[in-house]
DNA sequence: CTTGACTCCGTACTACGGTACGGACCGTAT
DNA sequence: ATACGGTCCGTACCGTAGTACGGAGTCAAG
């Protein structure tokens, strides 16, 4: 299997394949007169990395998902706590989000607000040119 | 001011301070004898960028909005509606992370796990080097 | 035997938001 | 007068995950 059809296999481009084996992610396939012939292991390999990046873990931590499932003693646990870790970290981002629309929501006009921008007390707030006069607003 | 005085009052980096002068979120200061001259104005502006940035907005978004802050015809409803679009940003990322954090409460083990790897289903179905085997498995 | 498609490799570039560096210049205090 | 700290500018670099490029080599079909 050549790179291009590794690639079509897998579901990736052709640099990117060579990208990962730059990076160590994927062991030097065994060559035929320069090209790289893929096993199927390391279609499979790619597959793996994809999915976990889609779950939200980097290329480095893959590389180290990759080096756990290849040490003699890894133990199930240490797989579990490697998602366990991601799990926690994806909550973080989803707390720090659910801040952000609730500001955003807070901020928010009405929907039939039309005044020219120097009655807006939203677009004051934001302004930098000049400190918000007091006075009646369209939006609060 | 000086550019250092100005960071310390913004709470930023001088060269960040440089960096938005050239992106041209800041207009060029006032120089006396070559040295920048910041007016409070800007201050107020670089506060104003580091606010939005916390919202979510990135530098060419913020750009978009000072420029809605300088133009003349701009009504408090554009604002909202670049506020709305954020709004609907951040709503699509916060589901695609409960997305994730419910795929990686799935494939969570439980805590006493302590099986070696050839027996971890989780691993086996994340591992390269070899199609899962059937078979009894510590974790599901 | 030649053509065209594919592959090789190293290097540079993309976006994002800065950060760091180095040599020159300036302003103030001593 | 000179030392010290701040500032000037352009340029290069950080991390992330690739993507693009160009010139050379290779393989299979016609």
């Amino acid at each position: 299997m050549t790179i291009s059809a590794a690639a079509q296999e897998a579901g990736v481009g052709v640099e990117t394949i060579r990208y990962y084996e730059r990076r160590g992610l994927i062991r030097q396939p065994p060559s035929k007169g320069g090209y790289r012939q893929y096993p199927e292991a390391t279609i499979r390999q790619i597959r793996f990395i994809r999915e976990s990046q889609r779950l939200g873990f980097s290329l480095t931590e893959i590389e180290e998902l990759l080096a756990l499932a290849a040490a003699e003693d890894t133990t199930c646990g240490d797989v579990c706590s490697a998602t366990e870790h991601k799990l926690a970290e994806v909550r973080g981002r989803i707390a720090t989000l659910q801040r952000l629309e609730r500001e955003l929501e807070e901020m928010l006009c009405a929907k039939d607000c039309t005044a020219p921008k120097r009655d807006c007390k939203l677009l004051e707030a934001l302004s930098p040119s000049s400190p918000p006069p007091d006075g009646e607003h369209c939006c609060h």
